[in-house]
DNA sequence: GCGTTGCCGTACAGGGGTGTACGGTCCAGG
DNA sequence: CCTGGACCGTACACCCCTGTACGGCAACGC
């Protein structure tokens, strides 16, 4: 099944879900080379350390996690539409890695990477915000507010398990409402 | 100048202190002893272990940190200025203590007094919603909302160093409008 | 004076992690 | 062939942390 060689992307791969699962701290190299069947032989064939590593963890979730949604928010034309589908996706399961990386805030390079998506999304929130009649300055603002809104509603439905289905839609429901002008 | 004598209140008071330089993972042992210039004998002759520590530190935030804000904030009468005071308070320095803890969101511990908390702050949120007009389900979740939002400028006021004086003012009253209704 | 108690230093055992040096293996290709 | 390179296992040195056992010292009461 897998390939009994293995190489740079198949490290890189298991650091991701080793994110997912344990946090930024689960990028390691003994518990990643327990869990290939291998020993830290093979990982610094590959890599130099450990920080390379983790580098190249954060430039696939940039690349395959962050960027990507962002691509796929834009080709929705309609602004309002857009923030709505927002907002509706940070109501369901999809950023788990995200929230996992806000918990390491001290890593630099995860902050370095962190800062860069947080300013990428505030740039399409703002950009919608302006097409719905704001003034560059309020949009800024307003893109700040939802942005946070966004990390923090990232963080609360870690921590609250359940949520039922009708009272998560009406929640949704109010968050758009409130933070979508024009709606 | 300090006393010879430590006691448990001294290590716990330097396990704050670290938390808030370092984060959870700094309430660590062997680091506050050399900072206290004195070695482990002492630490678990006033302890039993690393958690018991952790556990007071964690318990003196909750009573000085985080019940005396909300008292603080539950004296002020009218319900709107008291939705307001909570953003402006988001919008200074205050939260450093919080957004470290919000970083640990693996230690069981953490995680637990996270939730007291949070529950209280939506509590206090949602009533003074309703005082303002809201049903009971439209307080509780715009009591959600306007927490997530708090948890979310707590970290973005620490990965964006500066904000100007004049821009911060015009964001808050930004937040306040948006989220404090009749206002 | 003398012991008991509070407080701290020292030493040891152990676990988990990073890097490094070097020794094997297997497979191409001259 | 047999040589070299890709790949991995093994062993070592090192760091930083937690806990435990025990020994020393100073102050206090009796």
């Amino acid at each position: 099944m897998t390939p009994e060689q293995l190489d740079r992307e198949t490290w890189i791969s298991a650091g991701l879900d080793a994110l997912e699962r344990g946090g930024v701290a689960a990028i390691a190299v003994v518990p990643l080379a327990r869990e290939l069947g291998v020993t830290r032989g093979s990982f610094y064939w590959h890599f130099r350390s450990r920080e390379e590593l983790l580098i190249g963890v954060l430039g696939r979730w940039e690349r395959e996690h962050s960027d990507a949604v962002l691509d796929q928010l834009e080709r929705v034309q309609d602004p309002a539409a857009r923030l709505r589908a927002l907002f509706e996706r940070s109501g369901s399961k999809a950023p788990s890695y995200f929230d996992k990386l806000l918990d390491a805030g001290d890593d630099p390079r995860v902050t370095a990477t962190l800062d860069r998506v947080a300013e990428r999304r505030r740039d399409v929130i703002a950009r919608a915000c302006r097409q719905l009649g704001m003034t560059p300055a309020q949009a800024r603002r307003h893109a700040r507010l939802c942005y946070a809104a966004y990390v923090g509603l990232a963080r609360l439905q870690r921590d609250e398990p359940a949520l039922a289905p009708r009272e998560r839609a009406a929640f949704t429901r109010h968050v758009v409402a409130t933070l979508v002008p024009a709606d």
